[in-house]
DNA sequence: ATGTATGGGCTTTTT
DNA sequence: GCCCATACAT
């Protein structure tokens, strides 16, 4: 690989934009080298990934360059191996949060949960409804307001369904400060109306109909008048009606469909109008909502995901520590290397800008001592998929800008062309399908993608496969047993090249581990492990709902963390609420009522549960997994997770349990294996022969990212992912962070904001066609149901 | 040819 | 509950 030395100038800040294959890492671990070298230290450079795994790449990477190349650095640099700061943003915020825990008045034992699993966004929903509706009835309460909206809200739709939009805000608070509301457009309404009104008004046929309309201006009676007559202008399929519903003829065809689609626009303003009130009451119950869950989570002394994050915002903003805090940190570090920048999203963006900001302000110190900081970001805005996530491509853009503002002649951008990964027949046919579906230049709106040509470095062509399967019959298990035959007569082909001593390419057999399967989604996987299965080929799904994130594992392990550790009150409530003890909110919170310090003592003083008691005071007599089966045994647990799967699970947990006390193990031990397996979740599910290494791997492209094979297979091209669907969504720009809110899907397909955010979910569909063909190696096969409609990733293709 | 009713299949990606 | 293909109606 050649070094271009001018990234490597430790005088610059750099950012490089790196396509898939181009050697990403490598260009990472060499900066990190170059700066060791200078005689920086390690615990001076904070280098950040995308994910865990990412990271131990480069360290290992970084161990390995210097083994080979400066074996005298390498000596050095591996006795001081515990400094090197190379972690993900969660993780660092994490550290952050634990060390500043004091300012923040936060308990530095506090923990990670996954609100999703845990319940815990469930309970505080039901429990804020219930106290807006009680406390809010009493006169004079301040959440009369809150009361009228909930109560309004419910009457319309069902309690469910408010209760879904309100979750949803919740899962959209990733990673961004939520804002208010964005309006919907309702300057229409006025002339919707009177051209409607019109309209009526002409004719009779209609006067008979929609009188009530005709004095009416009150959207909230409008949509509801038109609801009753509803299948009189509108077809079933929402659009304005044609042809009367039954054979009478009441009118010219062509007034009534003018009359018709008057009506519908008239219909659709109004509902803007309630939309827009109704985003109101929602984003004001979210708001109060968020209140009780922060209340929540404090009590249970954790945090999630998104907290880390938003935390370290505010930590960074308005903690009135914040001096401090900025000079410990640019006290400790004068080197930051970003990874995956494509991925970053604006808080992220924030935070790095923050702790970084003495360093271009011209205030900082570091300079009058001789020190010139560094930022160093590697990124490729083509491989950014996750928008879910409030990943935003734009950040990137921006990110270069404000750089080269910031740092003048000493900012380098550089675009990176190589590809050292693919075959040259998959370099030409990504150039082809990308340069043709993505942007060239700089033109057109900033959340297109760009693309740049590859060049491809190696010197053999790989090849491209195409699998069509027509539609019609079992298309879906066609397509599997398809892939599956491709599979069996490729095994032991020699499509992989790999190099000899001499530097040459030669081709060699390859096996099922060579083998990846990408995925758009997971819908239909069972159909490949079915297909698979009959096929006789052994495979691995990477990271299907893993081991530990099954709700009889997730029980299981609330019931071990309360054996060893009864005064973990999280444990304790999640053991409570899992399926085997299948406690409501309302009995949890009599419990938590109870006078006590943790849970479980509250829990036995009221003498309820006594199972748990039970169990917990057996911990020094018997061998834990003896506890364990006994109380499944008189929770009836095998009769809550009787499905083979769920039960061969559990047994294995046990036999894992087992094996450590065999071994002689402590319990604090044995908790710290698990504790630290939840994250890292790796585990094969139980009863699958998945110990052979030779096994071919089926993941999703999200997966996939930031790995390469020999041979890929993209398989269910044809299937489409459904654009627009979320009524909820937030709209994250730049400059500000807004709420959109629109329950009619109708009414969404106009409105500017949801069409551009449709547009931009394509865009993201592209990225994930890109980052999946550019995995492979040597041999890419491209498999899916085909018709004349191009659907899916068809449709890129000539 | 065009518009409408009906029934069957399916409802993402994850630190 | 919503999309799509298909059958049915004008």
């Amino acid at each position: 690989m050649p070094i271009d030395s001018a990234i490597y100038d430790i005088t610059k800040n750099v950012i490089v934009a790196a396509p898939a294959g181009s050697g990403k890492t490598e260009k990472l671990s060499r900066r990190y080298i170059a700066l060791l070298s200078a005689g920086i230290g390690p615990e001076r450079i904070l280098a950040i990934t995308f994910t865990e795994k990412a990271a131990a790449e480069m360290k290992d990477r970084i161990l390995r360059i210097l083994k080979n190349e400066n074996p005298e650095l390498y000596k050095k640099i591996k006795e001081k191996i515990f400094l090197m700061r190379i972690s993900t943003i969660h993780s660092f915020c994490l550290s952050l949060l634990k060390r500043f825990a004091f300012e923040l008045n936060l308990d530095p034992n506090f923990e990670i949960v996954d609100p999703k699993d845990s319940g815990i966004i469930d309970s505080v929903l039901a429990a804020s409804f219930t106290g807006i509706i009680e406390a809010g009835a009493g006169k004079n309460s301040g959440l009369a307001g809150l009361r009228r909206g909930l109560v309004e809200l419910n009457s319309k739709y069902s309690w469910s369904q408010v209760k879904k939009t309100v979750e949803k805000l919740f899962m959209l608070r990733p990673s961004t400060l939520v804002g208010k509301p964005e309006l919907l457009d309702v300057s229409g309404f006025a002339v919707a109306r009177k051209t409607a009104l019109e309209g009526i008004s002409g004719h009779e046929y209609f006067t008979g109909h929609y009188g009530p309309l005709l004095n009416e201006k009150d959207p909230e009676k409008i949509v509801y008048f038109l609801n009753t007559q509803r299948e009189l202008f509108l077809t079933t399929a929402k659009t304005a009606r044609k042809l009367p519903p039954k054979e009478k003829k009441p009118l010219a065809r062509e007034t009534y469909g003018k009359v018709n689609e008057a009506l519908l626009e008239l219909y659709r303003a109004a509902k803007k109008l309630i939309f827009n009130r109704e985003s109101v009451m929602f984003y004001e119950i979210f708001i109060y909502c968020n209140e009780q869950y922060f209340t929540r989570k404090k009590e249970l002394n954790v945090l999630d995901f998104n907290d880390l994050e938003y935390i370290t915002y505010c930590l960074l903003n308005d903690n009135p520590e914040v001096d401090n805090i900025l000079f410990a940190f640019d006290e400790q570090t004068d080197h930051v290397l970003l990874d995956e920048f494509q991925d970053t999203n604006f808080l992220q963006w924030s935070i790095i800008n923050k702790l970084t900001e003495e360093w271009h302000s011209g205030l900082g110190s570091k300079r009058d001592s001789g020190i010139n900081p560094t930022m160093f970001i590697v990124g490729d805005e083509k491989q950014s998929i996750y928008g879910f996530r409030n990943a935003n491509v734009e950040v990137f853009d921006a990110a270069a800008r404000e750089m080269k503002k910031w740092y003048g002649n000493s900012f380098l951008f550089q675009q990176v062309s190589e590809n050292y990964r693919c075959g040259s027949d998959i370099t030409g046919f990504v150039n082809g399908v990308f340069s043709r579906i993505m942007a060239q230049g700089i033109n057109g709106p900033k959340w297109r993608t760009r693309y740049e040509r590859f060049y491809p470095k190696r010197e053999i062509s790989g090849k491209v496969e195409i699998i069509e399967i027509p539609k019609g019959g079992n298309e879906n298990t066609a397509e599997a047993e398809s892939v599956a035959g491709r599979i069996k007569e490729l095994l032991e082909k020699k499509v992989k090249y790999i190099k000899n001593k001499e530097n040459k390419e030669l081709p060699e057999k390859i096996t099922g581990a060579d083998i990846a399967v990408l995925l758009r989604k997971r819908t239909h996987l069972a159909d490949f492990e079915e297909a698979f299965e009959k096929a006789g080929i052994d495979y691995v799904v990477i990271n299907g709902l893993g081991f530990y994130q099954q709700p009889e594992v997730i029980a299981l392990r609330a019931l071990l963390f309360t054996l060893i550790e009864p005064s973990d009150d999280l444990s304790v409530y999640l053991l409570l609420k899992s399926p085997l003890l299948k406690q409501n909110e309302d009995e949890i919170f009599n419990f938590i009522a109870e006078a006590g310090i943790f849970l479980y003592e509250k829990i036995c003083k009221t003498g309820k549960l006594s199972i748990i008691r039970e169990h917990v005071l057996q911990v020094n007599e018997r061998p834990l997994s003896h506890i364990l089966e006994s109380f499944m045994e008189k929770a009836e647990g095998w009769k809550a997770f009787f499905e083979p799967q769920r039960a061969a699970n559990i047994k294995k947990f046990i036999e894992l349990v087992q094996n450590f006390e065999t071994e002689g193990s402590s319990l604090q031990d044995i908790r710290a294996y698990f504790e630290e397996r939840v994250d890292a979740d790796e585990e094969p599910k139980a009863n699958l022969s998945t110990e052979d290494t030779d096994a071919v791997k089926i993941m999703t492209v999200h997966t996939a990212k930031g790995l390469e094979f020999p041979v890929v297979f993209f398989v269910r091209m044809g299937e489409e992912v459904r654009k627009n669907r979320d009524s909820i969504r937030i709209n994250e720009k730049m400059e500000k962070t807004g709420i959109l809110y629109c329950p009619d899907k109708e009414i969404r397909e106009q409105v500017p904001e949801y069409i551009e955010l449709a547009l931009k979910e394509e865009e993201e569909e592209k990225r994930i066609f890109y980052v999946a063909v550019t995995r492979a190696r040597d041999y890419l096969v491209l498999s899916g149901v085909r018709d004349e409609k191009n659907k899916g990733f068809w449709k890129y293709l000539a």
